[in-house]
DNA sequence: TTTCTTTGCTAACATATGTTAGTATATTAT
DNA sequence: ATAATATACTAACATATGTTAGCAAAGAAA
């Protein structure tokens, strides 16, 4: 009979996950079926049903798991006692190393949340919208402090974060630089691009 | 009889694909269904297929329309006579100008051409790898002439097609600026970023 | 071993979905 | 007015999909 394998310290439910991350950052949260899924863990589709209470779920579990971490990164950063500048380059580099080492996830929290159904979605966009004020929010620091250009903040927030998830076609790229250069290139023009000369 | 409205020199099969740009857009090419889109055009499903041969064939039009505004734009920049950095500038610009002014369908063409088929598929991700490639020659030219900061010229434009598909956020948000300043936030971060100083 | 719990399987369901057939009704051309 | 064409409608189909029910087998605990 199969058997979801799990490593050390793993549970069944966390493979599941797991594979649901690249299944849907593959073919998107609607097209992967739970068909597809099972087939992808080793097993028959009904058997999921044994360690997640549905598709959703599912999405879920990725979406919040993802937006915890930053909102924690967050926290972080807000009491720590450096330049604007300095902090808006920590958060840079936090969000290129997710993108970085936790691909399939982000992506999937980034792209497919609109699958989302309430009251998870309105709670899942809250906490999108909070965490766009607070980068806002430091960068009008800086440019009040002189450190970064005279801009409009939530646009250079938009800028930065869809930057970074365009490390999408970086990973997907078959002549990959590597990921400490691909970081300093993308530190050098975003954070650069901000900086006050 | 309901009946398809359609304005002066547009046909009805227009109108249906930019009713199901919207409805892409909104909800994905996947979870949006045929009689979502006959019910947004005012119509009943089954009548759609008197002006269009499948739900695929809207995201060809959407995908290849777009595809094709940016290559011929391409052409026009890389004929021209000017420095590298203001050539960039350019299409900075009309990325941008696409984005705001027809912000559907390239929202669509950007997020869901995945689920187009071959010979689709292939077509289209080569078109998109080429114009990616020419774009990149422009920064390297300019990088040579020392007018741009010396970065991996893919990951910048990386960095700069994805910051523009950002504008998606703006659209949505409830107090924009305007699309002026928008843009030339958007010039002075990302153009800003490449020269060199 | 015996019991209990976990995990898997087959079968089936209800529903949603893209699409086609066949027919009726407008609109346009003669 | 008549014929021809374009457009719409109802009904139905085949298929895909999320999920549940009920049972079997495997592993852990006693």
């Amino acid at each position: 009979m199969a058997r979801i394998k799990i490593e050390k310290n793993s549970s069944r439910k966390e493979v599941i996950v797991s594979k649901a991350a690249s299944l849907f950052r593959e073919k998107g949260f609607k097209a992967a079926s739970m068909r597809d899924l099972a087939e992808a863990v080793g097993v028959e589709a009904a058997s999921l049903y044994n360690h997640i209470k549905s598709k959703t779920e599912l999405l879920h579990e990725l979406c919040f798991g993802v937006a915890n971490r930053f909102m924690q990164h967050m926290d972080e950063v807000e009491s720590k006692k450096t330049s604007s500048i300095a902090k808006v380059e920590e958060l840079v580099r936090f969000h290129i190393n997710e993108m970085v080492n936790h691909y399939e996830e982000v992506y999937v929290s980034d792209r497919e949340w609109k699958h989302l159904s309430d009251p998870y979605l309105s709670n899942f966009q809250n906490q999108r919208r909070m965490y766009r004020k607070r980068f806002a929010a430091i960068i009008e620091t800086g440019i009040r402090n002189k450190e970064i250009k005279s801009i409009d903040a939530p646009t250079a927030v938009l800028i930065i974060l869809h930057a970074i998830s365009g490390i999408e076609s970086w990973h997907r790229s078959t002549q990959k630089i590597n990921a400490e250069e691909l970081t300093n290139n993308m530190i050098t023009i975003l954070v650069g691009g901000l900086k006050n000369v």
